[in-house]
DNA sequence: TTATTATTTTTGGCAGACCAAAAAAATAAA
DNA sequence: TTTATTTTTTTGGTCTGCCAAAAATAATAA
């Protein structure tokens, strides 16, 4: 079986618990997924039975290892689409995620492995989030949240946590991009808001534009 | 609207019909699409009511211009997709129908014209098939069935109507493929097999498989 | 033209995926 | 700890797309 809508609300579970296979709850999932608490409560049962997940009434929801096969075989092909789209066929950053989204449900193990090698199989969609390999395993890595980053220090862009349009392109347009290199020259005690160093230019960013960026801290320089 | 479902049934009314708009019966598309007929009688009542098609009680169904133009974009879809899977990624004209058939229902007119794009905008797929245009206009041409071409004349392979894999295999294996010129040396009275030259070797084929070869007569060579 | 066969339609039903509204349970606040 | 508030579940319904079996039509053969 695997309905696409199955398939969608893995991908979600797994989402929302981080990749932990922690608990998540119906409004939750609900509100992801656009559709009310009620039709969640139903889901979840049936994929209860389905060993995909365990559903403890009242409680919450966590994937199973089973469903989390699954869940990281979507977003391994959502990713791969993602970057897919944008390397090979000119895609912006902020186009790719909705196709993906319709792309991930075609199921053809061999597509998406010519996809990849064509791309020469690579660890990170253009958002900077991780792709699973073929055995659903993914490259950790330590990067934070700019809005975690230290004043004074040089950091690099390694992705973003937010994927709309909207805040996609609104980076674009300042030239905070994947790869870019930065450091925090101050933070407003009122608002949070960062002054950003970034191509000689300052920039200041919101604290919710911060958290969804995400940094690299950068080795320290040694004199030359 | 437009289901995934509905695009299926368009598409095969319009298969079934020819491109000619004529009408198709319940039981034709019932065995096209897996379904039993009177899932079929349900199903063309309501494109009827969507206006995609002309429903005639007890006697069939033909697409109204509205059915076959979105008919057309399914189409043009799928052979794109076709051409994009044989072309850019290395798959065989075996392989790529059953593929497209998922691939098809992606909604994104960007993405169509992209792969187009990449491709050359071809006006045939890999099974040589004509590939309607945006606006739903196909590249009309004289081709005829191998089965229907005459004795001691020259022809060039142009296409296939039967794309299930193990006849497009055996067609490879006898280097039967789109652009192979050939010959029909002789008809056995028996069962109507030919007997073919083609690259100095003879084959003989089936009737059968003759019927599902489409070829164009060669202007015949003038002295040098 | 009647009998036979094939196709089409009707009827009643089912599963998946959803919603609205009401009831129950859990959480947070007073 | 007793209200509020939020979350979760239950119940009753809808819509789409399908099937099985029976009835009605059409097409074909005798």
């Amino acid at each position: 079986m695997q309905s696409e809508t199955i398939e969608n609300y893995l991908k979600t579970i797994y989402h929302l618990s981080g990749g932990n296979a922690s608990v998540v709850g119906n409004k939750q999932l609900a509100d992801k997924l656009n559709v009310i608490p009620a039709t969640v409560t139903e889901a979840v049962k049936k994929l209860h039975e389905l060993k995909l997940v365990v559903y403890e009434k009242s409680y919450g929801t966590r994937l199973t290892a089973a469903g989390s096969k699954i869940a990281l075989t979507i977003v391994r092909r959502h990713r791969i689409w993602e970057t897919y789209l944008a390397k090979e066929l000119g895609f912006g950053w902020d186009e790719v995620h909705e196709i993906a989204e319709e792309l991930e449900h075609i199921k053809n193990d061999k597509l998406i492995k010519k996809l990849s090698e064509k791309l020469g199989h690579p660890h990170f969609d253009p958002h900077g989030d991780p792709i699973p390999d073929e055995k659903g395993k993914i490259r950790k890595s330590n990067f934070i949240k700019l809005s975690e980053a230290k004043v004074n220090t040089s950091y690099k862009i390694t992705g973003v946590t937010d994927h709309s349009p909207a805040f996609l392109k609104y980076l674009e347009k300042h030239q905070l991009i994947i790869g870019a290199l930065l450091s925090i020259k101050n933070v407003e005690a009122f608002d949070n808001s960062l002054l950003l160093q970034c191509r000689k230019k300052e920039i200041s960013v919101s604290s919710k534009a911060a958290e969804c960026i995400i940094v690299e801290e950068l080795p320290v320089q040694t004199a030359a």
